[in-house]
DNA sequence: CTCAGCAAGTTTGCATACAACCCGCCCGTC
DNA sequence: GACGGGCGGGTTGTATGCAAACTTGCTGAG
């Protein structure tokens, strides 16, 4: 059986990133232990490295809540993300074997056959994700998970109009081909694009 | 008195920022919470947050070690230098008060003036540290902590030849003479300039 | 009626005890 | 003589108990 420090880490960033848990709720130790099975320690382990993360909130002797970001925090994350995420992506292009474009397509037809929203979630966190860890550098996806988790608990699809909805899938589909053909500065350039459609739904321009 | 795990998490990132803990050190539980005069729970707590910050390296079951880099992360955490750490001073030059230029150039001058390197590796931190946080932007600031991190730990004055010494203080210099003139586009330049210029001492070109 | 002060209850923070696991060494076997 | 298994010491991981801090609701004075 895995540590259960770790287990609890992943049960909590499940529910959390699902939307299970809604932002700003508060997280006492003894009720996720209850619930989980587990004593209070594994469970203080389990929050230190989600607030290490960005996804929880600890301030002392006033426990952990589920973190929350201001409109102005999300805009400066979505400043973070245009600076870092196309720039992963170019890395990734030369790095991407054959099989790991079979699974990113995969993915992108899947999101676009998907109708659950939850689901949706989840298969776009696994597309950004691949990019990322192909990019190759740990400094740059550590810098980069803690900036896109605020933005995937934060994502609510069910507030993309079609038009907006039916872009970011073919950004997807697109940026696969542009990494088929090797050419880093396409997938850029669509990432780049993904990103501003992206924001334009979620906090209406960059004012 | 203030809670324990904050006071052991703060000694240990002086110690290791400091250098007087080495990289690579091996960091027993037990041994630190004899040497800290506290019980190994607030130690863990520590260990915890500073491997979130990239302090140090924490492997299951084998204890925790400080952090190393290879040479080819510190080549990747330079490029993401390059990318944050000028936007930042771009960002923070409209928001500094004069006070805080007048605190920035004592920085400036203080590590002409300042003979021991181990003073001067503080100072540069505090100075680097400034106009990060008047970025005003909390996730930025995160991100570039544990980035920096490495670089401050890594950071040994000794290697500088004189001529980069001298071109490093410089810019820092101009950079507040450039803050104070309003002008984000020269402190970003020189910024830009400063890290090339430690990158050179550091790792020796872009490769 | 409002607000300051306080007291009970709840929650976090720390210490200690126990269990699980890893590493190194020894011994036996091939 | 070399290699594999296992046994012991030591370290990390987890559970529990207790002390300190915060929150909340009440009470009484203004």
């Amino acid at each position: 059986m895995r540590p259960a420090a770790e287990q609890v880490t992943q049960s909590l960033r499940d529910e959390i990133m699902s939307g299970a848990i809604a932002s700003g709720t508060r997280l006492g130790e003894a009720e996720l232990a209850v619930r989980l099975s587990v004593s209070r320690t594994p469970v203080r382990e389990a929050l230190s490295r989600l607030a290490a993360e960005g996804l929880v909130e600890l301030t002392p002797h006033r426990g952990a809540r589920v973190a929350t970001w201001s409109e102005e925090q999300l805009r400066e994350i979505f400043e973070l993300r245009l600076r870092l995420e196309p720039y992963a992506v170019r890395q990734a292009v030369p790095r991407l074997h054959s099989d790991q474009l079979d699974q990113l397509d995969e993915l992108a037809e899947a999101m676009i056959q998907n109708r659950s929203l939850d689901r949706l979630v989840d298969l776009n966190r696994r597309f950004h994700g691949m990019f990322i860890d192909a990019a190759g550098s740990l400094p740059l996806a550590g810098a980069l998970k803690a900036v896109t988790h605020a933005a995937v608990v934060h994502q609510n699809f069910a507030d993309y109009t079609p038009d907006a909805m039916h872009r970011s899938l073919n950004h997807h589909v697109e940026m696969v081909a542009a990494a088929r053909a090797g050419d880093g500065d396409w997938a850029e350039a669509v990432m780049r694009a993904h990103l501003y459609n992206a924001r334009a739904t979620m906090i209406g321009g960059p004012l």
